[in-house]
DNA sequence: GCCGTTTTCGGCCCGACTGTTTTCAGTCG
């Protein structure tokens, strides 16, 4: 029995019970319980005596003994035969919960999607109490588009969306402040929905410009404080909109950024000094209400350091208040190992390139074109790369203040073998080794390519381990633990793309790695220009997995990690 | 269902909006 199946029984139950429209708290014991056990780093052996965690109870314990003892739990049986399968899928439906789902199922003997959806057009729905002819609509209208509407979205489909609001809001004369909150800003990977906070004293004339300028297909709400709209184009997003005064700024982007789970260790918090946090401010002790011009003074009046969205995500960053200090920040990253011109497949020349990476203070710069094999992308002849080495030799004259590194990423053939020979691999400054081809090999295949490339001493970096494209494909699915045993083995630096469509490696592997103390380096892969402000991105993404400046070699003085590639 | 160094009962984070109601329940984040 394994942690992870005791975790599951616990969500299940709490979702069957909500089904048969349970008591709230009662269906919250069964979430947190299930939460107290997955927040405990220790695995099940490592516990003396799971149901002795705070949080776990008679119910909640004796679900755990069964499943520990018998190997299944008689609550979820029982459960399982008394709530039909097709009430969860009807949670999916927005504006239903479990008192509407249970209600419906015990008054009309509803179990599927297609009874309620006959009963609705048979309007039966609108005939139970607290129901009405609207919701019977809305029901209809939402069963129709459930099948197309994905639950999340990835972060490169919401990042243009994000920007263009963005700068919709801040160009509008009655708009003082306006900033993306909800999972967005907390960089998660995808997005059930955006989230806007806004302060303004014109509320109507702020709607009004939306309401204009963006396209939208449904109002699913439109209220003084908030509105809700679901856009047409260019995805079918729901987008709220909280609009505060300016004094409530701060307090609502803070709750607005949340996680839920956040604001529930910090409302804990309050609650020991007698204070109370809404999204209009902190009410201290003697009713007075405090509001704050930045989110760094809102915890420090809390006598908390400033966290970064990016890791308010469980609650459990309020334990680990001691590792902010050595987190990384993007001021920490002093060069970019991953990048491509016009040589290969990139949009802007050598040059501008470099004068981008100085306009970003970087200290240091590698340029990496493709190799031969991707043809696709114009990949470097033997010939080809050793002329643009000698052109970056020449330009390093002309931009003194940037180290300027020539390097190459070369391909993993789906045979196995490397793209270029040993012999100019050991002329340049840095190796990074990437697969582009035949992502639908066997995984045993995989992992002898990327063995090829991680063995070999020239190489310095396997770049986006796992080709995955965040939202759309898996990639070529290595055995990531064992690429990342291998790194240390053979002390190489694992990238994280910082590219907003790879974001690879995923949060749990740079945890992963973290443990064991594997190098690794945030690179935009810029085939732009503007791509060279992933880095902000790539930096977020690293925090959600506590990464420290330390392990992230691109923090590190020229000095240093020029010594680290030429060790050998 | 779980918890308690003011509590073994009465809270549980808190507030907005909709739709159904004539004062509020349910849902959502």
């Amino acid at each position: 029995m394994d942690k992870k199946t005791i975790i599951r029984a616990l969500e299940r139950i709490a979702l069957l019970l909500e089904l048969q429209g349970e008591n709230p708290f009662k269906v919250s014991a069964f979430r947190k319980a299930a939460q107290t056990l997955e927040l405990d780093a220790r695995s099940l052996s490592e516990m003396d005596d799971p149901t002795k965690l705070k949080g776990i109870g008679a119910a909640t314990g004796a679900v755990i003994t069964d499943l520990l003892t018998k190997g299944e739990s008689s609550l979820v049986k029982e459960l399982e035969e008394k709530v039909p399968q097709g009430l969860v899928e009807m949670l999916q439906i927005p504006g239903m919960g479990g008192k509407k789902i249970a209600k419906l199922n015990k008054e009309l003997g509803i179990e599927t999607l297609d009874d309620l959806r006959s009963a609705c057009e048979s309007n039966k729905v609108q005939a139970l109490a607290g129901f009405g002819k609207k919701t019977e609509e809305k029901i209809l209208k939402e069963l129709d588009q459930l099948a197309s509407r994905p639950d999340r979205y990835p972060i490169w489909k919401l990042e243009p969306i994000v920007e263009h609001i963005e700068s919709l809001l801040q160009a509008h004369q009655a708009v003082t402040q306006a900033s993306i909150a909800g999972s967005y800003r907390r960089t998660k990977e995808t997005s059930k929905d955006l989230d806007f906070v806004i302060a303004t004293d014109q509320v109507e004339e702020v709607k009004t410009l939306l309401k204009e300028t963006l396209d939208i297909e449904e109002m699913i709400a439109d209220g003084d404080t908030k509105m809700s709209v679901a856009l047409a184009k260019p995805e079918r997003v729901d987008i709220d909109f909280r609009f505060v005064k300016e004094a409530e700024f701060v307090t609502t982007l803070h709750h607005f950024t949340g996680s839920k789970d956040h604001n529930i260790r910090m409302r804990q918090l309050a609650k020991e000094k007698n204070w109370k946090i809404s999204e209009y401010g902190v009410e201290k002790e003697d009713g007075s209400v405090t509001t704050y011009q930045s989110e760094e003074q809102f915890f420090a009046d809390f006598g908390l350091p400033f966290l970064p969205p990016a890791v308010r995500e469980n609650g459990q960053e309020l334990d680990r208040l001691n590792e902010l200090t050595s987190l990384i920040q993007l001021e920490d990253i002093v060069s970019d190992l991953h990048m491509h011109t016009t040589w290969s497949d990139g949009a802007h020349s050598l040059e501008e390139m470099i004068e981008g990476c100085i306009a970003k203070d970087y200290q240091l710069m590698v340029i990496t074109d493709h190799s031969r094999y991707l043809r696709v992308a114009n990949g470097l002849t033997p010939e080809r790369l050793k002329e643009q080495h000698e052109k970056i030799k020449e330009l390093q004259k002309k931009y003194p203040s940037i180290h300027l590194l020539s390097g190459t990423e070369m391909d993993i053939l789906p045979d196995g073998s490397l793209d270029f020979e040993d012999e100019l691999l050991a002329e340049l400054d840095f190796v990074i080794a990437s697969i582009h081809s035949s992502f639908s090999q066997p995984q045993d295949k995989i992992m002898e390519r990327l063995y090829a490339a991680i063995s070999n001493p020239h190489v310095d970096m396997i770049a986006h381990p796992t080709g995955r494209i965040v939202g759309e494909r898996p990639g070529y699915e290595p055995d990531v633990e064992q690429l990342l045993q291998w790194a240390k083995e053979f002390d190489k630096i694992i990238e994280l793309n910082a590219n907003p469509y790879r974001l690879d490696l995923a949060v749990n592997w740079l945890e992963r790695a973290q443990e064991l103390g594997v190098k690794i380096a945030i690179n935009t892969d810029a085939h732009h220009l503007d791509h060279l402000r992933f880095m902000d991105i790539g930096v977020r993404h690293a925090q959600k997995a506590w990464l420290k400046k330390d392990l992230i070699v691109n923090t590190w003085e020229p000095k240093k990690l020029l010594s680290h590639l030429s060790r050998d």
